[in-house]
Parts: C-alpha cells; structure tokens; sequence
DNA sequence: CAAATTCTTTGACGCTCATCGAACGATAGC
DNA sequence: GCTATCGTTCGATGAGCGTCAAAGAATTTG
C-alpha cells in the first residue's frame, strides 16, 4: 500500500515558488542528494548522504516545501516516505533549470 | 566621467545569494527585461518596460539586491545608473541558470 | 544660484520564513 | 497488545524581507 502525497500539477508550478524552494541551502542539499541518486530512497537515508545537521521536523519542513514547490515527489510507503525528483515536470516547464542549479560545485 | 558601483568579484558569487535575488517576481521582471535589451540603458527606462508598479525606493533597493548578488552591473553616469547584466560572469559560474530563469513566458 | 531630475538612504511596518522542542500519528516487529 | 521507528503537526521565537513615505545626495538645466 502507498499513497502520494498532494503536489502541484505539472502546468500549475510557479518559478517563484520554485525558485524560493531552490534558494534555501537545506532544501538544496536535499535536492542534490535526491538528484544524483537515481534510486528512491526514504526521507531519512537521504539527509544521511548530506551533511545537514537539522532538527527531525525542520527537514520535515523542508520536504514538504520542496512537494508543494512541484520540485519533488512524496509516496508514503508504510511508516517512509520515498521522495523523488520530478525530473520530467520540470525540465518540460522549467528546460535546464534543476541542472543549473544543482550541478556539482 | 563615471564610477562602478561596487560588486562581488565573479569567483565569489554565491548561488543561494543569486536565487534569492532571482526568486522575487520584481526582481526577475527588471531582470528580464535587461537581459533582452542589448543596449545598457538607465533604471527608469528598464522600469518603463516593465509593468511594475512600486515606489522607487522599491526599485532602488531590487536594483542594490541585484547588484549585491552579482547579476547586474552599475555603472553612475551623471544622475543615471546605467545597468547592465553580468552574462559572461554568471555564466562562468552558473553556466545555463540565467537562461533557464529568463526564458520568455 | 535655483530648480528640476534621477536615484539612494533612513526608518518603520507587516509579513514570511527557518528553526526548535514537544506532542502526535501511523506503521512494523516482537 | 506493547514498543520502537519514521515522520508530521503544533506553537513559539527570532531573523529577514518587501514595501512605502519622507528626506537626502548628486547632477543637469535654466
């Protein structure tokens, strides 16, 4: 059993918004961390691949500003939540965008 | 005669300080509409041809926002500032986020 | 010099945001 | 059923931001 999370349509995603998401580091290590690592994986191992040290509901914070910027996927799958990047939403309203700014260094 | 108003140097821009910049609607219209004119022109000009309507203290503090952040340039001729923007540095930097941000519509 | 133009600075106001501790919810495992 | 695990929600706090009116530079023009 999963369910995904609410998220914007992929027409619906607003460079504002997701440019404000972008802005923050946090949620920009987040991103980078969920952009090279091709398989899903839960909240938790990803914030282990960063080195944020955060409190538990700040990265919840995070993670829930990054679904509703458009810029990630949450499916909840038992007590996880496996997040993803929605690559393809938003390289058809966005070209180039998640690549600038989350190229390496 | 005229004088440079001071800038980051192009090796010290710093990505969370671009997006922030970038990340407000205002901000990004001033610079949308510098990054089409090829002709460096003077801050009320770029303002006419957008649809802004803010206070000029407003329009001053994006213009010192985007400046700070290293995406334009101003130069104080006279009374005027001339504004142009930093392509070839940000570029270097951040290769492609320029044209991702500022692409039409 | 005086007046008009162009832009900046200052100070204030309201709002949003990042952060945390504490408490809660839901699920898996024993 | 307990208990531990993973994550969210709530409430609060402190910092920062976008905005404006008023006043201040600096420069051109009459």
């Amino acid at each position: 059993m999963s369910r995904t999370l609410p998220e914007p349509s992929a027409d619906s995603l607003d460079l504002t918004v997701v440019l404000s998401a972008l802005a923050d580091p946090a949620r920009r290590a987040l991103m980078a961390a969920l952009y090279r690592n091709a398989e899903p994986v839960d909240c938790s191992a990803v914030v282990a691949e960063t080195d944020l040290d955060l409190s538990t509901p700040t990265i919840s914070h995070h993670y829930r500003v990054l679904r509703e910027a458009g810029l990630t996927r949450t499916v909840a799958q038992g007590r996880k939540r496996i997040v993803t990047v929605r690559h393809d939403d938003m390289e058809a309203r966005f070209p180039g965008l998640l690549a600038a700014v989350l190229a390496p260094r």
